[in-house]
DNA sequence: ACCTAATTTATAATCATTCTAAACTGTAAG
DNA sequence: CTTACAGTTTAGAATGATTATAAATTAGGT
């Protein structure tokens, strides 16, 4: 076994789940990777099934991107309702997006000057800061 | 005519809609308030049909809704997939949102200091800066 | 090799949103 | 004031993403 692939083992164990071919498969496609990874459910699934002798289902596809978003090595990225997207990037960091081609780009958090508040809510403590830039063509 | 009214005829007629009696029940719910309104389609839809004698159908709260998202006296807030939110004040603002209620609370621009970014995507240009607070009680 | 609980899968169900087409209405011309 | 017609409303169908179901399959321990 490869040392990539004991790392996914790794991972699935950590999210609570048994290491099956399934999901050995979506780690490759995930997380063999030297750049992050912007993508949704629909992309993932049909890079899975192009690719791929042994077709995966889509329910898999679902399930086990949500148990790697609970465990925190997959992360939720908000852009509008009708585009759900996931990133391996779980480091704190921002995003760029282009509707012209709904590209995400990674905007690291050194890249942007510290988020100061002026207002807080009463009883309520801060969560999480996301900040999301939206670009076109000049 | 009320002013109120004559204002909301010319909020539709700048949306390219014309002023029937559904639209204007619309216009009513959204804008006379004190108050910026935070809402999904089926809260103004479930505001509109339970206190009115005369139905609205969804269909033309929907319609009615993204005709005034598009001339921008509405604004879409981005939380998550599964919340599709609009906003009464379409002021440049940012805002909290407090998962355990689903609630959104307007973050003023001036209550947020300046947003630098140190990084720049060649050939594109920024149209929007949004941020988003999650809150959770203390 | 067996047992059992976890998993996969196709399919159905659900939910938000959009589409459709027939009935209705606002508007402007006569 | 009436008419004509394009715009509007509506219920219901269609769509698309996501979640649920339940029967067949598989992983991991004994």
């Amino acid at each position: 076994m490869t040392q990539k692939t004991s790392n996914y083992i790794t991972k699935l164990r950590n999210s609570k789940l048994r290491p099956t071919k399934q999901r050995i498969k979506i780690c490759e496609a995930l997380f063999d990777r030297s750049e992050t990874f912007h993508f949704t459910i629909r992309d993932l699934y049909n890079l899975l099934t192009n690719n791929l002798v042994h077709k995966i289902s889509l329910a898999t596809v679902y399930n086990t991107v949500h148990a790697f978003k609970n465990s925190g090595y997959l992360k939720q990225i908000n852009i509008d309702s009708n585009n759900n997207y996931f990133d391996t990037n779980t480091s704190h960091h921002h995003h760029f997006f282009d509707e012209t081609n709904n590209e995400l780009i990674d905007l690291k958090n050194e890249d942007i000057k510290k988020i100061e508040l002026k207002k807080i809510i009463p009883g309520k403590k801060i969560k999480s800061v996301e900040v999301l830039v939206k670009i076109e063509p000049e």
